[in-house]
DNA sequence: CCCTTTTTCACACAGTCGTATTGCAAACAT
DNA sequence: ATGTTTGCAATACGACTGTGTGAAAAAGGG
């Protein structure tokens, strides 16, 4: 038998390359060679871990999402500071805040108009409101000291409560577009502040 | 002497050739060739109306957001409902409510990520940004009968007015790309009635 | 009518795209 | 040590890209 090597891993590691390749160059740029170029293999070596570009793609949107994904939920085991504060918190683990984040946002944002037009994007992104929604009504219902919603499609039994983790959804939304469109108007610390403002007039 | 053309009305006719391959293909379609196809000529017509396709794109860009704002415009010169019947009316110019305005928000989004990295986009973004945001003070003055704000750039004298016009123009970015991303989800209607609890809940 | 100028097309060019094929290098099992 | 299976790269192919060139077509002025 020949060498052995971990595929998935390394098909993560592929994932990351297109990552920065869409941070720095823009998703167009995506091609294969200048992924596996960024990835310092060949572009016959992504085919090994890629049959096509297609899946390359949903494989690195998807991962994107896992990855926020399990740091909202190590971040969820925590339980330091004030509600309001974890409020704050948990919002903006989904906020350009800083690099890792930033860059989720990018992608994830870059791949909004193929998504629209491609089935199998579609899923992922369809996934990613779905969490989106659920970390919202996290936020609300920490801050409001109530019980978390289980499910990704559980809602938050007070209708007001609901209606306020909507609003915080879009406003989610809404901040990380503004901060990876317009970083040198919208800066970190300015989303921050809207973040602490929105969370504080809850009370 | 041969025959004329009006140049500008070509122009505009191609651009918004290409709006309609963005909105159908995407906007990595947005090929000469395609553009060329949709707009009912050759790909070499277009080189007698536009040097190069980055001048094509800046181009359709603009003139997507001057599409807008002659929208905008010719709504402010009339004057009928109530206060905040019209602030909904108003910021709903910028969401995803029917072909036109889905059209747009399509467009505005679709290029996102391209002009993140090119310095012509990225002007023309920035000023779709200061448009957006002078749209929500008019509409925040608008519900609050107070005066209207003349610049792109002023600001609404009252802090707290200011403070939910800058919120109000985070939703409405956050409506917007719910809108056009997931139109199975968050219909136009739900779109209208999240708008009406919005403007509601300033009295 | 013809001439002139503009518009439009067809074609060519070099480069890049995704993908398939081929062959060699590497490493585990025997 | 050798054979066998996998990892990876080099290359090739056809399609498509933006753009340049040159010629044909169209239409108003004489």
């Amino acid at each position: 038998m020949p060498r052995i090597v971990d595929h998935e891993a390394r098909r993560r590691e592929i994932a990351a390359a297109l990552w920065r390749v869409v941070r720095t160059q823009g998703v167009e740029q995506t091609s294969v060679r200048a992924v596996a170029a960024e990835a310092g293999w060949s572009a016959g070596a992504l085919r090994h871990y890629f049959a096509t570009q297609e899946d390359l793609h949903a494989f690195a949107l998807r991962s994107m999402l896992e990855q926020t994904v399990v740091r909202v939920r190590r971040w969820l085991a925590s339980d330091d500071g004030s509600p309001r504060e974890r409020a704050v918190t948990l919002v903006e683990q989904l906020l350009p805040l800083d690099d890792e984040r930033r860059s989720e946002c990018l992608v994830w944002y870059a791949f909004a108009d193929r998504a629209r037009l491609d089935a199998v994007l579609g899923d992922v992104r369809r996934q990613g409101w779905l969490g989106t929604r659920h970390v919202a009504r996290l936020a609300v219902a920490e801050a409001a000291r109530t019980a978390r919603p289980l499910g990704l499609e559980d809602e938050l039994s007070d209708p007001a409560l609901e209606a306020r983790a909507a609003r915080l959804h879009v406003l989610v939304d809404g901040w990380a577009v503004h901060g990876i469109s317009y970083p040198d108007i919208v800066s970190a610390a300015a989303l921050h502040e809207q973040v602490v403002a929105e969370v504080t007039s809850w009370t």
